[in-house]
DNA sequence: GCAAACTGTATCTATATTGGTTACATATGG
DNA sequence: CCATATGTAACCAATATAGATACAGTTTGC
């Protein structure tokens, strides 16, 4: 949804967009586009202006924002979980295999933010046009 | 979870561990445990035996076993999701986005399980020997 | 000044997922 | 035969998410 909306605001070039509008493309309610607008927000991405002229706008160019910023700004959570129970103390398998895990996590989450830092909104809009879809 | 029983089936090298004392470890239920295992189970990665002396282990030698495998065979989802909603017919981005950003949740996909399958399950217990983990 | 059209946010509901627990049928070694 | 396993169903609690309603505060344009 996040990345839906971006585009959306990308194709309308800096004029603002109401939650309203946002929503009936995400085919969802405006509450949950500006619960996500606000995640965006604090992200820096966007700018949201109230009033009767309002609505929210990209607050950088789209070649400037990459995906990784996105997914960071809507979900902060890790991909993979720990087991969130205490360890055994009497085991010393489950004392360790924590922090051998960490590092695999570490790895992994490196490997997914490289792949979407190579993103940018832009893109995305590209590839858009080229499959017909140029403004909105 | 299940990294944490696998390398746990490691350490014992093919004698049978039981759901209840690897749950002790885990520190969980032993029914959360045999969960996993028949994931694990129809994934290949482990053999269960019933009876008194059953329990699990290993279905293959630890250097076999890549955590590409463990985490698809114990969480089959994608890692992004799509807006489950229906798109707005009239709306062109509506109906566009999805196959764009499917080519990005792929190639996402891949860059994760590329560096999940350069993990053994036998690099874990390397790494854990070196901390000090030896059996159990 | 004031109505219209926004945002921001609180609150409530519905739903899905997950882990944990109990219970029990079934298998198997000694 | 019986102690000890697995496999699985059923249920509960906790958590997360989307959606909906409501409303206070902001801003524009007349």
């Amino acid at each position: 949804m996040a990345t839906h909306i971006l585009t959306s605001l990308a194709l309308h070039r800096d004029k603002p967009v109401s939650s309203s509008h946002l929503a009936s493309s995400v085919n969802t309610n405006p509450v949950v586009v500006r619960r996500i607008l606000g995640d965006l927000q604090k992200a820096g991405l966007v700018k949201t202006t109230a009033g009767k002229t309002g609505g929210a706008a990209l607050s950088r160019s789209p070649s400037k924002i990459t995906l990784d910023e996105v997914y960071k700004a809507v979900d902060a959570a890790e991909i993979f979980a720990f087991n969130p129970n205490d360890p055994n103390a009497h085991c010393p398998l489950s004392c360790t295999i924590k922090s051998v895990l960490e590092t695999v996590f570490q790895s992994a989450d490196r490997a997914i933010t490289k792949e979407l830092k190579s993103r940018k909104l832009s893109d995305l809009i590209e590839m858009l046009k080229k499959r017909g879809v140029s403004n909105e």
